[in-house]
DNA sequence: GCCAACGTTGGC
DNA sequence: GCCAACGTTGGC
């Protein structure tokens, strides 16, 4: 996967901001570190019950873009192509890191795609392993380096994910914006309220009315 | 490629 | 802990 790039320093913990999800290159090794979570076995299993369930939206790139010499392009057929569970790499804003590190095994996430000719909801994932360290921010030839991350105390997270679905038609930001109005269903939808953040909630309502419209619009072609 | 919005840095 | 300067995100 890919995301977007570094900034920060180290108050660790509070803030706020954003990142993409990063290229190939980190896969191996983040997915050898599983170990912190571990239990690989049960990954199928949703763990979560239905309440008290959250609801998540990821931005990836689909286009090549270059960072650290590095091609971090990674669309919704670059993951509904993995065989393995996805390390969800190159996070590198504090917002979008404390979001992952919420997440719960067995929950879902639209997967967004950024930066593109037609940015827009494209399809779902799940997230089947909750956040370990993200080992990509140590290696120098990263796309989203880190030299203030060490290894004895990794600042930055990954989550693992897996393809769900692929959407007909996806959902527009355009389209998007147009139900994130006064009174509309998205109005508090925080994608829409932090543009810039690349990882971000989504309320049990809004996720239910988007997979409304994506069923909506695959029923009708 | 431009640039608005907004997050981050770092001085004070 | 405020806030101005700076840097990045990401749509267009």
């Amino acid at each position: 996967m890919r995301k977007r790039k570094p900034l920060n320093r180290c108050l660790d913990g509070v803030q706020p901001a954003t990142a993409r999800k990063a290229a190939p290159v980190s896969q191996e090794k983040a997915t050898q570190e599983l170990k912190v979570n571990g239990d690989v076995a049960a990954s199928n299993e949703t763990a979560v019950p239905e309440e008290g369930r959250n609801y998540w939206l990821l931005k990836a790139e689909p286009d090549s873009r270059f960072e650290n010499g590095v091609d971090v392009k990674f669309s919704i057929d670059d993951l509904a192509a993995k065989k393995e569970p996805e390390p969800w790499d190159g996070i590198r804003a504090y917002a979008a890191r404390n979001n992952l590190r919420a997440m719960k095994k067995g929950e879902l996430a639209f997967f967004y795609h950024s930066n593109c000719k037609e940015p827009g909801i494209v399809g779902t994932m799940e997230i089947v392993r909750e956040h370990s360290p993200d080992l990509s921010a140590h290696d120098p030839k990263a796309p989203y380096y880190d030299p203030k991350s060490k290894p004895d105390d990794p600042k930055w997270s990954v989550v693992h994910v897996k393809f769900r679905s692929k959407f007909a038609a996806s959902i527009g930001l355009k389209e998007l914006r147009e139900m994130g109005g006064p009174g509309k269903p998205l109005e508090n939808m925080q994608m829409l309220k932090q543009s810039r953040l690349s990882v971000s909630r989504v309320n049990p309502a809004e996720w239910e009315y988007l997979i409304g419209v994506a069923e909506e619009r695959a029923s009708a072609t």
